[in-house]
Order: C-alpha cells, then sequence, then structure tokens
DNA sequence: CCCGGCATCGACCGATCGGTGGATGCCGCG
DNA sequence: CGCGGCATCCACCGATCGGTCGATGCCGGG
C-alpha cells in the first residue's frame, strides 16, 4: 500500500485527486495539507511514500516544501503537480529534490503510473519538464573548457591565486593568466569568482 | 525477484557474497565482476536491479564505476561494500550515487535486509557512514553566513564587483568589503574566488 | 543597562588581478 | 604544407582587491 499526501492549496484540486485515487487499490490517499509548511508536518507525522505537491501555494511554497522535506523525512518522494501553463519551475524543483515533475492535465491513469513509479524511487517527468532538463544537462557538453582550462579553474575554486596554481601544475604564472583569460571568455565573466560561481552552476565544477 | 550484481576483486569475498544470498527467496545472485568496468557493463548486460560494489578495484575504482552506472543504467542500485577500516570514501561514493553504503563485517542477515531495502531506493548507511554523512549536512547549520554576508557572496558569484555590490545593495563599498572579510574568516578562505567554491561546496549558493 | 553581534562607513597601502598585445612550439587535420 | 587549436611564456599598466586600522548606530539577551 502506498500512502500519499496531497498538497494544494485549493480544495476543490485536492478533492479531484483525492477522486482519481478512490479506486485504486495499491494507493490510499493518508492525507491533505493546504499549503506548504502544513505538508511537510502532515507527510513527517502521517509518515507517507509519497507527497504529491503544488508549487504555488501560500505561506510556504513547493520548492521550499521540498527542501524542508527532503531534511525532516529524505525517503518521501516528492511528485510536483503544477498548473499547466507554469512550467518554468522544474529546475528548482528537480534540484530541490523532486522525484518528479507532472503538470495538472496528466490524464488520472498516467497520474497513477507516476505515482506508483515515484514510489519505487523512478523519475517521473512530464515531455516538456523533461526538454527543461535535457537543456540544462547537454550544456556542459555543449560549452567545453580544456583539460588544462579546467584544471586551472578547479585550483582557483579551491582558494589557489595564480602564483599558487603556477606552482602545483609547474607552469608559470603567465601561463595561469593566459588559460584564466581564455576559461573568462569561454564562460563569458570577467573575474575569477565568477568564473567559480559558473563553473559550479554548470557543473563543471564540484 | 531482485536480481543482484557482485562487484568485487576478491573472488573469495565474491564466493562469501555468494554464499549469504544462498538460501534467500527473493535475491538472486544475476553475475559476478572483477573489477569496476566489467562490473558497469556486466550491470547493463545483465539488467540486475541491485549492484553490490567494492571501492578498491582494478582498471576503474568503485566511485567511477558509480558514476558510469548512474549514467548507464539510473535505475540500478548501488550498495557500495567496503572494508572496514576505510570509511574515507563515504562522500565521494554517495555524491556519485551510491543507495547505501556498508563494511564488510556487515552480519549477513542485515546484508539481506540493505538490498531488499536499496531495492526499494531507500539509503542504507553504516552507523559510521552516517556519521561522515551527518557532519557533512550538518554544516550549512552549524557555520551560518548572516543573511547580509550571504547576500553579498550571491551576487559576488554572480560575477559582480565589489562595487557593483555596493551599488545593488544600496550600501557603500566598504561595507562590502567588510562583508566580504567577515565571509572569509567564516569560510577558512583569503580570497573572493575560494569563497564562491566553499560556498557552493558547503550548499550555501546554488 | 551593558555587552556583543550585526550592519554600516572611512582611509590607507601593498599585493594581486585583469587587459592587452605580443611570442614560441607542438600537434592534428585537411 | 599551411592552418588552427592548444599550451606555454613575457612585459606593461591600471583597476581591483585584501588587510588592517579605525568608527558609528541598532538591537536583543543576559
Amino acid at each position: 500500500m502506498i500512502r500519499v499526501l496531497i498538497v494544494d492549496d485549493h480544495p476543490i484540486v485536492r478533492n479531484g485527486l483525492r477522486g482519481a485515487f478512490a479506486d485504486v487499490p495499491d494507493i490510499e490517499v493518508a492525507g491533505e495539507a493546504g499549503d506548504g509548511r502544513e505538508g511537510v508536518s502532515e507527510a513527517v507525522r502521517l509518515g507517507v511514500d509519497v507527497v504529491l505537491m503544488d508549487l504555488r501555494m501560500p505561506r510556504m511554497d513547493g520548492v521550499r516544501a521540498i527542501v524542508e522535506l527532503a531534511r525532516a523525512a529524505p525517503d518521501v518522494r516528492v511528485l510536483v503537480l503544477t498548473t499547466f501553463d507554469s512550467e518554468s519551475d522544474v529546475l528548482p524543483a528537480v534540484q530541490a529534490g523532486a522525484t518528479g515533475y507532472l503538470l495538472k492535465d496528466t490524464p488520472p491513469e498516467d497520474l497513477i503510473r507516476a505515482v506508483r513509479a515515484a514510489h519505487r524511487g523512478e523519475s517521473v517527468l512530464a515531455p516538456s519538464a523533461a526538454g527543461q532538463l535535457m537543456g540544462r544537462v547537454r550544456r556542459p557538453t555543449g560549452l567545453a573548457l580544456t583539460a588544462r582550462e579546467l584544471e586551472v579553474l578547479q585550483l582557483v575554486a579551491d582558494g589557489a591565486s595564480n602564483r599558487e596554481v603556477a606552482r602545483q601544475l609547474f607552469i608559470s604564472e603567465a601561463s595561469i593568466k593566459t588559460h584564466l583569460q581564455h576559461v573568462y571568455d569561454k564562460l563569458d565573466v570577467r573575474d575569477r569568482a565568477a568564473a567559480v560561481g559558473e563553473g559550479y552552476r554548470r557543473g563543471l565544477l564540484r
């Protein structure tokens, strides 16, 4: 039995979702919540397996709630269920730890499959949401620093000055400056701090 | 039936593990591999559910194998099973995508439970490994930048100079420098690039 | 009520960095 | 063979940054 919590600020939506699972034998709607804060506490209190989470809500938005939930109950799967016209929150939600991202116009049968999949820990993405992530993942491939440039950037991110990087790589400081200039050009930034920031945001560094 | 792959460079260890699952009805040892590279290809070829992975191996180490596997077969759960005296690889392994981290002195019955748990997507951590992660996760809480300091650091990470940060926050450049000095002290770094790097590594920035 | 943390601001100076315009050698590709 | 990409190196200069004194005002806890 998969225990589900419905978190949405519209009672009508909650009822609709509850109805979608009414005839499903292996899924039980264990509770409902009207905002993010209540969603987190209820998820913990009820010990649910999957949370259906809206994003735009009062008191605490869905992304924030996902973050809190990830800390309070890491085993709980969060399925984001948002309105069809707002697909721009995919990245924050996934980064926050959402297991899936669906739109509210998803057919009930697909929704049921998604809950089962989320319960198994599988990612469930609406096609449009998948596209958002693809673009995010593909970037590192498209924009490539050379091995040397990346090496230099990594050391800079670890706090090394140009001189220290030069010593560690057994080349001159002038070369370091050249490499960094190339990094700045490629990442479209103007200083080392921004380069480090972009490096992390693009997944080049870790 | 949970299909398991054993990846370890010691045949004796592999035999020992295989034996541990001999009388377990819901777990089937689908194959074995002697190094990371073979582990990845066998996991894909056999379509297993859970991989028991050693870390120190020839040709391709376990962490690297986990990374490859996460890309080639994201649904496969990896249970790291390493020697008792080397607990320092917890972070890399978990970051790479390991579902669990156990030591080789784990009793067979616990190991069996761990495989079932991993199959369900639950995290399984040896107590000592859990401690490693706790420390990592607690840091952001324990070491807190003030809201203002974080705000400044975020802007710096986005490429702003001190002057630009000052303008955006409607305060003087001198204050920015002071805030940054405090950030350097708290993060134990000496320049803005390293501060940005530490900020990302500690999860303060995103 | 006083102390400490936080945020704000100023001044000074040396060190470092970023920008520019070069240069060389190696290697692979057409 | 010539071209481009990569890595290496040099010099110069202005801008920025980091380090270190200092200071003020606000606020909340002991």
